[in-house]
DNA sequence: GGAGAATATCACAATATCGTCATATTCTGG
DNA sequence: CCAGAATATGACGATATTGTGATATTCTCC
């Protein structure tokens, strides 16, 4: 199995947009509707819908029907630690480099 | 701070292609020149370089001159438990949707 | 200082992703 | 069954990313 990194590229590249990441963060607190997640998001519907696509067929979101709605939730907690260590990551990248300025 | 969905899917897409991945995936077990990484991987010269910037101003990975080489290495460990963690959530989606092919 | 190794940058065609608008599908209530 | 709500899909221009080949830069050794 020599494809490990192109699966793992294919797995980070469906976390690279902002809209997905906004989208994972709101399921990291619970499962929502697709008319719930719009309400909290700043996307057209067909965008929102086009994105959640993505989220399900890379497996991180699993959506189920119950009504006339659709219901989006997680598929792995796994997912809140991922988005938690690279926030945290973020938060060391940016504290560096304000250091870096404050000497320079 | 309203941009951190941005922030966090520029980081994200940064680790979103499979050079990049098997890079880090080098550098997890020790620094490297360039060269060594360009005999590790099926790459052009160019595109190896190219690809080392782009996580180098992403904030993964740090370079320091070695006389006439250049020596990348890991700019933050918890990139190992990144890379570990998706690796495990991908083993097991693929073990799922085996399953689900044995099912039906 | 010049030749050549090691690395980085540039330019650019090929491809992929994004976001919008229009339309299709699936459900509910009457 | 029909109207309308909720969600998904299709088409497509705009933009971004990829990968290659050519060239630039930086270093070492003579």
């Amino acid at each position: 199995m020599r494809d490990i990194p192109r699966f793992k590229a294919e797995f980070f590249k469906a976390l690279g947009h902002p809209l997905r990441i906004r989208i994972l963060e709101l399921l990291v607190e619970g499962e929502r509707s697709v008319a719930e997640l719009l309400a909290d998001v700043e996307a057209e519907q067909s965008h929102l819908s086009q994105q959640l696509g993505i989220l399900r067929r890379a497996g991180f979101v699993v959506s189920r029907r119950e009504g006339a709605s659709v219901i989006y939730m997680l598929a792995d907690e796994r997912i809140a630690e991922l988005l938690s260590v690279s926030r945290q990551m973020l938060l060391d990248m940016l504290t560096a480099s304000r250091d870096e300025l404050q000497v320079s």
